[in-house]
This record gives C-alpha cells, sequence and structure tokens, in this order.
DNA sequence: TCGTTTCCTTGACTCATTCAAAAGAAGCGT
DNA sequence: ACGCTTCTTTTGAATGAGTCAAGGAAACGA
C-alpha cells in the first residue's frame, strides 16, 4: 500500500549503503517489502515490491533476499511445513511462536531464556554460535474456533 | 545392514499395533529405517526400506511417514534450508544440535531448559503446546578443519 | 562521461513432495 | 479358512518453491 514512502526508502537506501552492496532500486523494495509484511514469505515479497516496481523478475527478489540475509540485513525463517519467510527485526535474537492451524506467527522475546535457552546440558563438541526457538501452538483466533490440527497431507487419514 | 533383525521387526510390529493402524510391511519397514538411520530424509529411509523391500514405492513411504507421524511414532523435524527429517525418539522433548556445514543433527537433552524454554516472556494469547529449540553451530569435525558457513546458494556473493 | 564490476532479466530446469485412480492386502465377522 | 469391507500401496503424472546459466543493464569510482 504505502510502500513507497520517501522515508522508508532513504532508510532501506542506508541501510544497504552501510554493506558492500550496490543500492538498486530492487534491493530497496525488497527491503522494504519485508519491514512491510512481517514473516512474508517470498510470494508474498514478490507480490509487495511489485506493486512498485511492476517489472521485477522473481530471481531478482530470490537474490536479493538471498543476499540481505547473507549481510545480516534480513533473517529468514522457515518453520517445518513452511517455505522461507523473512523478517527486518535481526540482532535482538528473539523467537517465534508459530500457530499450527492457521500458521500465523508472532515475534516474542525470550526475556527469561536468553542465557539458559544458549546453553544445551552437553554440547557434543560443536560450536555453538545461535539458539533459535520455536513455540507451537494455536493463536488466539484458531483457539477460539476449536480448531485443532489441521490435516498433515496424507489423503488416508487415521 | 541388519535392518532385517527380528527383534526390531517385533518391537516395531507391536509400536504398530499399539495404534489403530494396520500392521503392513511397509510401515515395519519404515519404521525400522527410521530407528537405524537417526534424523534420516525421506530418501535415505527409500533406500534404507529397499534393502529389505526392494519394491516399495516411494509414496508408501511418504505416506507411512506421514501417518506415523500423525500417531506419534516418528517425529518429523525440518530445519532451515534442509528437507524432512524423521527420528524415532519421542515424547522426552529432546533438542537438536545442527551444524550450519555439513548438516549434521545430534540430538540434545534440555536438562536446564525444560520449564523455562516453555516460557516465553509473553504468549500473545497462544495456546502453547511445544517449544522447539535448534542450536545452530559447527560440528567438531568441521570447526577443525576450519570450515566456515558454506555457500547459501546465492550465484554473485558478496 | 567511461569502463569495470556487480546485478537483473529471461527462460529453462531440478527435485521434494503431493494428487488421483485403480489394484492389492489386512483384518473383521462368520 | 472365506469372503467382504476398508485401508494401503502402486503407478504415473503434476505441482511449486527454489536454482542454474547466459547475456544485457545498471551502479559507482575514476
Amino acid at each position: 500500500m504505502n510502500g513507497t514512502n520517501q522515508e522508508h526508502v532513504d532508510e532501506a537506501g542506508a541501510a544497504l549503503r552501510q554493506t558492500s552492496l550496490r543500492v538498486t532500486k530492487q534491493r530497496v523494495a525488497v527491503l522494504e517489502a519485508v519491514r512491510d509484511h512481517p514473516h512474508a514469505d517470498t510470494d508474498t515479497v514478490i507480490r509487495s515490491v511489485r506493486e512498485s516496481l511492476p517489472a521485477v523478475s522473481h530471481q531478482a527478489v530470490y537474490d536479493s533476499l538471498h543476499t540481505l540475509t547473507e549481510v545480516g540485513l534480513v533473517r529468514c525463517i522457515q518453520p517445518s511445513g513452511s517455505v522461507a519467510r523473512y523478517e527486518r527485526r535481526i540482532g535482538d535474537n528473539h523467537h517465534h511462536l508459530v500457530c499450527r492451524s492457521c500458521n500465523l506467527i508472532v515475534d516474542v522475546d525470550c526475556t527469561i531464556g536468553q542465557a539458559p535457552c544458549l546453553t544445551p546440558s552437553h554440547d557434543a563438541g560443536f560450536l555453538i554460535e545461535q539458539a533459535e526457538v520455536t513455540f507451537w501452538g494455536l493463536c488466539p483466533d484458531c483457539a477460539d474456533s476449536g480448531a485443532e490440527r489441521p490435516e498433515v497431507g496424507s489423503r488416508s487419514a487415521v
């Protein structure tokens, strides 16, 4: 909708300029799209970007998302059963609440867990860099409407 | 290798009989394959099953894995960037260590985190059922050989 | 403005996973 | 043991997110 807000363009451009990446209108648009649609999948980003740049190729969006992820301007999350989703909020080690029924994703801060969650009981010799916590459950709407676990993709259910 | 161990077949059959599912040789073989290859992806399971049942269709394996997951005999995990992987260890709320370089997956018990990890700071009204923790890092081998993050699939790297 | 380097477009392609219809096996009651 | 019903498996095709590769276009330093 208001994707082409000048202030946002500037902010996105500035973020890009702080990396060694070239500032292209495609990347700026992708960065905006990710900010405007938290936890959006690639398809949503493509559609959002095309509101301001109707001619972008899907490849450009895929490339931008990868590159932006690599330099740390966006984060990619992929809860089980979901395609890749992207978010602008980075560096604060927050976690996610995922609704099993409607796939809604919500951010949660890990105020309690910060330290404990980063320390597994034994690390098997691993060099641990990051802990990712995903809470699975039902969002308020789905819980209210009595939604249970959705079909998990088996034709002949039990 | 020793996939057709009678003891194992019995155990797998018994587990199946405790559900309302029919006990078929395909399902028994899938259950064994998952136990014999912890964190195996579907392709590995298919190959393993075909050692004892050369004629199984991939569809049967997909269906079995789905059904077994649904009744809780196996668990499906899908770390970002990975295809679906399955494991037999269930119900003990253990977590995973994933190597960013070689994708090795190792189980870890969450001795410290049990309670804290299940309690996010605010639940946004969600009905939380489960917390899933994934630790990302480098396995001993990759850390030793100085492996850094692998290419993440962008042709024009920074 | 020019040239170099990086990025985008185009279009084909891969591969995990799913769909659908028909043939085949499990388990039930007799 | 036999047949019936229902659940499973096979077969073969389709879907769709994501990737590969080559050439044209744009960014940016000089």
